[in-house]
Formats: structure tokens, C-alpha cells, sequence
DNA sequence: TCAAAAATAAGAATGATTGCTACTTTACAA
DNA sequence: TTGTAAAGTAGCAATCATTCTTATTTTTGA
């Protein structure tokens, strides 16, 4: 029988939250956006349900960049850009990596891949426009 | 007129513990290797040096992993996988991602793409050979 | 409504990384 | 070699994102 989830309205806030934005944010920036609908937010409890969240499947870690742990909404497999010139964290579709070549990976390494995640480093199409291509 | 690039001791013996291993070291373990050669080396400056390092492109860095920094001797671009097992970071050949495709990124979305990292998860060799494919 | 289980707030603790300052080492010229 | 100015380092202290802890509150299911 299996246990029903639980969901307080702040980790559903916290869900919301995370599927809301494209912004890729930290866990303070969650806590920044819930802080003032929510006075008595922690912010351990805004870290304790992305790291849930994460494990779940119901989202996923982008990694540390510049100190900070980036999480995403959308669990789906996609890349990343970080711009080197803002810090945005934009995603990147037409994801040039397939499970079969994975596959193919798992076979001639003798490993088991199992999922695969692209950052790329550059600059944002915003950083681009502003002439900061050098 | 060039300066010429100071290389003490300690610097050189930094980058060659790097060079020599395909671990994908963190600070802590350069330190390790090196303190009984050098009784007096510090931390700080493994760390100051890994950092030059990857400035200079000498080295790279594979990213944090479970809260440590790993670092990359070898800066031509590869893939990594992390095993999910026992944390290892191996690397991984047929790098299934060209720099035309970048091109066609940057293209396709306004962004600059400067450079690619592909971090694979999964199992190692060693631990799917140990039969901990589950 | 009630009791057990789950979730949270608040703040302390952790620990990798960086900063700081006085001391060494190095490069280079005379 | 020897002097000296610049670069590098040791040894801690400080930082600060993240995790842990405990008492309290909320939620769930009956």
C-alpha cells in the first residue's frame, strides 16, 4: 500500500515557486520570493524540500556555480548556458545528446550512463545584444 | 616585454601531481600527496594554485561533486562521468559534441557558446563489474 | 476531536574555500 | 656570488552556503 504524499502548503509554495521561473535559482532566491507571503519561512526548509524535490524527480540540480546551488523545475533533460558576464543560467534546447548514444557510451566504456547533463559557457543572448562580445 | 612565468618548487609539484593522476583530484588530495615531500606546504596554496591553474588553462575544473571541487589536469575538452556508486570521475572519450555544433547553438539562440562540459552519471567500470548494477 | 506522524522554525554547527599578514623564496642584474 | 624587489607561501582566521538539531506546529486519517 503505498503511503500518500504529503504537501504542506509551504513545500507546494516552494514547488510552485521552482516550476514558476526559468531562472534556474538558489534556494535563497526561493526564500526571497516566498519570504513575504510567508513570514515565518525558514530557510532550511526552503533547502530541505529542492534537495527532496531533487530526489523525487521533480527536479533537478544545475550544480554549484559561483558557490551557489542552482536547481530547476523542469526535470527534463536539457542544457544549460552560464554566461560568463552576467551569471544567467539559461536553457538550451535542440539537445544535442541521445539516450542511444549513451548506449552506445555504456558499451564501449564498460560504465552504465545513465543520464547525461550539457553546461555550456559563453554568454546569454542578453550579454550579446549589449556588445559585451568580446 | 613578456614577464616570465615564476614556477617555485611547490607550484610545479602542484601541476605534476595533477598531470600524473587521472582522479580528478580535489585540493585536498594534491595536498595529501605532496605534504610528505613538502612538510611545510600549505593548503591555501594548493588551493591558489589549482585556481591559477584553471585560469591559465593549464588545468580545468570538472565542477563541485558531493561538496568538493575536482579538478582536471588534463584541460582538452572531454567528458566525465561520476559514478553514483562509489564517487569516482572517470573520464570519458568519443566526446559525442563538436565545436560546429556550438556554432549552430549560437546560432539558433542568440547566445555565444564558448565552450561545452558533458557530465555523465552513472556506474564506473569497476562498480558495474562488482555486480552493482542495481 | 484526537493522537501519531510529518513538517517546520530558529538558530547552532559544519566544513570547504578564501583572506590576511608576516615571512621566504625567486628572479635578475651588477 | 650578492642585493633587492617582486612573487610566493605558511599559518591561521574568517567567510558563508549548507546541514543539523530540537522544540514546536501542522497535517493526516480515523
Amino acid at each position: 500500500m503505498e503511503r500518500k504524499e504529503h504537501f504542506s502548503r509551504k513545500r507546494l509554495a516552494i514547488l510552485e515557486a521552482l516550476k514558476g521561473t526559468t531562472c534556474h535559482p538558489t534556494a535563497d532566491w526561493v526564500y526571497g520570493q516566498l519570504k513575504p507571503q510567508y513570514p515565518d519561512l525558514s530557510l532550511g526548509t526552503v533547502y530541505r524540500n529542492l534537495k527532496r524535490f531533487c530526489e523525487s524527480g521533480q527536479a533537478m540540480s544545475v550544480g554549484v556555480i559561483a558557490g551557489y546551488e542552482r536547481f530547476d523545475g523542469n526535470p527534463a533533460p536539457h542544457a544549460h548556458l552560464v554566461c560568463r558576464q552576467c551569471g544567467a543560467v539559461v536553457d538550451v534546447c535542440g539537445l544535442p545528446i541521445s539516450m542511444e548514444e549513451l548506449g552506445k557510451l555504456s558499451a564501449m566504456t564498460g560504465c552504465q550512463v545513465e543520464s547525461a547533463s550539457i553546461t555550456l559557457k559563453g554568454l546569454c543572448a542578453a550579454c550579446v545584444k549589449d556588445g559585451k562580445t568580446a
